[in-house]
DNA sequence: CTGGGATGCCTTTTT
DNA sequence: GGCATCCCAG
């Protein structure tokens, strides 16, 4: 029965066996986290809880569902009972329960963040601001922002640093805007993504009774990657385990990489502080990768400056050092990671599974699609559009969402006139109008348009009043029929059939097969709950669950052999056995967006870290020399953190061309540096304002200026031999640069080591940014950095 | 009110 | 290069 446990080392054990208190783990990375986790749900169970007595929270659906597995392998069939799941699910769960409490109703829907964008766009209309200084997008996040840190519209609207920020913003407004939308939101019977957070929250915070039921109930908590909690997180785990502490965080303080959706990474760095006594554990034997790679990525770490220290090692074999690539192009990025994949596959013998190549955004997915395509090597790509993103897919839940909840607002806006049925942007904006004018919902004025005053023509009236039947029609089978039947009378009877159904083009034809993809999928959504003996399954059931699955949720052809391609965000807690990691660029990763404070800066380098840490044998990194943006050719410089890695640890390509291009990258930063005003780039106090009690201030933390920046020296214990100068670049000491053929002139011909021979027509820019017009006789027109390029003069 | 075509803006990362 | 928005003609 225990016998789990020997499979544990003696620090995993300690933390599976502890469990009087609260507890801290900090997991480095590859170090049995998920392990950990699990046993001690096992030993739990086995220690007499009940399932529904323990709440483990995940971060990803994905991650909750594995663990479940795992534990149904130790456990059996009881796992099912387990309140496991993602923050935002369980606490779903919670608030249809609770609706009532909170003047919402148990179908209320849960806004996408395009649903949330959206409404704040036509709040900012109606308000006659202009949405090129109110960016929606912009506007919220500051909304977001300010919900993760549970500050509301009043607590927003009187505070004068909030304020102070948004008019330096030129978006006085803004408070207006949240209180509006705020107010919309449940006009609509409607929760965005932070809601659930929120009003969970005030849920426990204003009945007492409730939250001692829940905590009564959920004898035992455990998070998982408590790194990634915002404050509103935070404060709700706090909330059901402050009476009887039994509590269990999990995480890595060096593979925070949510910040930017409000994840504080003080939550766990002060866990110990704000829980008193709790017992902290750390896992540092990785048992995932090479001692190569886990040096090398130590190596990389070590360079932050704010974290749990900790020593991570592998007791695995050396392994290979990193290959780092260096490209010409992005194009030739995509080739030369094909080809090393080819050639690894064939030496070594791995399956397509055993490939993934991460990247910092989406868009840079294309060119590995096309090189992979390219070589007929069969991949699967994470991310991007998710299904549910689609168009037609939105379309049609935006009419099951209607039948549900009628009053969903950005749901009946979108179907409105979809498929067209003569009612235009005039009419809507008028009922719109309404609305707001008597506080009732859109879908309200249309049930009494003259009672709100709707001032409209016979015809208009007519044709609202059809919409108005047609979606009655499915409101009354809301109860009756079950949720596929129910799906597909709706795509018959709403007209979205007969509109896709029309022509056969290939767009078309990809939207057909789209809506009966999820339609099937209600099919069998339908057909696992009734086996597993639930009648009756509403359409209810359906939306309630599908509104908060991500593309990353549906696993299909899951057996095929296939190479993964992903950001690295979405790899996190993913391991394979060889990892490339590209498009190590300035400007890309790290983000330029990135630059402004170093708090960011170190969240891009522990984005690295992650990425590094997912391969067990063989890791790559690669950049290109140039690369296509907005659709124009871009020059760029290898990434700095490629300098943050100790050099015993890579293989250099070239090696001499490669230290001396990190050399001038260094150089050329630590100038940068130097000419940029400190407060602008690092001061992060003048540029973020602090929300008054949260953790997240940078107050304690002195700000980063450049008098007195952490070392930025890089301590190489010793130089390789075959490199002949590498090691600190120093701003007095000349980069390698002498040796370039910068001196090239209109007029001149050159010959390029891969281009050939070609005239210069200009040349612009002065020292390391200059670049010159090239038109080559065999290779077209290009244009040349010239610190890059790699030519000679010949006449 | 609708549809097509030109224009201008981008892009981190996601539950 | 791609999407959303704007503008204009029917």
């Amino acid at each position: 029965m225990t016998n789990y446990l020997e499979e544990l080392n003696e620090s995993q054990r300690n933390a599976v066996l502890y469990n009087e208190g609260p507890s801290l783990v900090i997991a480095g990375a590859g170090s049995g986290k998920t392990r950990v986790l699990t046993y001690k749900i096992a030993y739990l169970l086995e220690q007499g809880y009940t399932p529904w007595s323990i709440l483990a929270l995940t971060f990803t659906n994905k991650a909750a569902r594995e663990m479940k597995e795992r534990i149904a392998r130790q456990v059996g069939d009881q796992a099912r009972y387990l309140w496991m799941g993602t923050f935002h699910s369980i606490f779903s769960r919670i608030l249809r329960c609770e609706s009532q409490s909170i003047g919402f109703t148990s179908n209320f829907t849960i806004y996408d963040s395009s649903d949330s964008k959206s409404l704040i766009k036509s709040i900012v209309k109606e308000m006659q601001l202009d949405d090129k200084t109110y960016k929606p997008g912009l506007i919220q996040a500051r909304i977001s922002n300010a919900k993760n840190h549970l500050v509301f519209p009043d607590a927003y609207a009187s505070n004068a640093e909030l304020y102070q920020y948004d008019v330096n913003a030129k978006v006085p407004a803004t408070r207006d805007i949240y209180r509006r939308y705020w107010e919309r939101c449940r006009q609509s019977d409607a929760m965005d993504f932070d809601d659930l957070l929120v009003y969970t929250y005030l849920l426990f915070r204003d009945y007492p009774e409730i939250c001692r039921k829940y905590a009564e109930q959920f004898r035992y908590v455990l998070v998982d990657e408590y790194q990634d909690t915002n404050f509103a997180q935070h404060s709700i785990v706090l909330q059901l385990t402050r009476e009887h502490q039994r509590v269990c965080v999990v995480g890595d303080d060096a593979q925070s990489i949510y910040s930017f959706r409000g994840a504080n990474i003080d939550n766990i760095l002060k866990f110990t502080q704000l829980y008193k006594g709790a017992r902290l554990f750390k896992l540092e034997q990785n048992y995932r990768s090479t001692q190569t790679i886990v040096c090398a990525a130590n190596s990389l770490i070590e360079k932050n400056s704010e974290q749990i220290r900790k020593e991570v090692f592998s007791e695995k074999a050396k392994g290979e050092p990193i290959g780092v690539f260096n490209a010409y192009s992005d194009v030739e990025e995509g080739e030369i990671v094909a080809n090393q994949i080819v050639k690894l596959r064939s030496r070594e013998h791995y399956s397509y599974n055993d490939f993934a190549i991460l990247y910092r955004t989406n868009a840079q997915s294309r060119i590995f699609e096309e090189a992979l395509r390219k070589r007929s090597l069969p991949y699967k790509i994470y991310g991007g559009l998710s299904f549910y993103q689609r168009k037609e897919i939105k379309d049609v839940i935006s009419y099951f969402r209607l039948a549900v909840n009628p009053n969903d607002e950005e749901a009946f806006k979108r179907v409105l006139n979809y498929p067209a049925r003569g009612i235009g942007d005039t009419t809507l904006n008028k009922v719109i109008d309404a609305a707001t004018q008597h506080h009732v919902s859109l879908w309200r004025v249309l049930e009494e348009p003259l009672a709100y005053g709707l001032n409209i023509n016979k015809g208009t009236h007519a044709k609202l009043q059809g919409f108005r039947e047609l979606v009655e029609s499915f409101i009354v089978e809301v109860p009756e029929k079950n949720a596929y039947e129910l799906g597909a009378m709706i795509v018959r009877q709403s007209g979205i059939m007969t509109e896709i159904y029309q022509s056969n083009d290939p767009e078309n034809l990809s939207r057909q097969e789209n809506i009966e993809e999820l339609i099937n999928g209600m099919h069998d959504f339908c057909a696992t709950r009734e086996e597993e003996g639930n009648e009756n399954i509403l359409l209810t059931d359906f939306l309630s669950e599908v509104s908060l699955l991500t593309d990353q949720d549906n696993e299909k052809e899951g057996d095929a052999e296939k190479i993964t391609l992903m950001t690295i965000h979405s790899a996190k807690g993913l391991e394979f056995k060889n990892v490339f990691v590209v498009g190590l660029e300035e400007n890309l990763f790290p983000s330029a967006l990135s630059l402004n404070s170093y708090k960011e800066l170190e969240e891009e380098r522990r984005l690295f870290y992650v990425a590094i840490t997912r391969a067990e044998e063989h890791c790559y990194l690669s950049f290109a020399k140039s690369r296509f943006k907005y659709g124009k050719m871009e020059f760029s410089s290898p990434s700095r953190f490629l300098k943050d890695i100790d050099i015993h640890f890579l293989k250099l390509p070239q090696e001499e061309q490669m230290a001396r291009r990190i050399d001038e990258g260094a150089s050329r930063f630590r100038r940068e540096q130097n000419e940029r005003p400190s407060r602008s780039l690092f001061d992060e106090s003048a540029s973020q304002p602090s929300y008054g009690r949260s953790s997240s201030s940078p107050s304690g933390q002195k700000p980063f200026s450049a008098g007195e920046r952490p070392k930025a020296e890089i301590i190489r214990p010793s130089v390789p031999r075959n490199l002949t100068k590498v090691g600190p670049a120093t701003a007095s000491k000349p980069s390698a640069a002498g040796t370039l053929p910068v001196n090239v002139q209109a007029g001149q011909v050159i010959e390029h080591e891969r281009f050939g021979i070609g005239d210069v027509i200009k040349v612009e820019g002065t020292g390391e940014n200059s670049k010159a017009t090239v038109r080559f006789r065999n290779a077209g027109e290009k244009q040349l950095l010239l610190k890059f390029a790699r030519f000679k003069v010949v006449g």
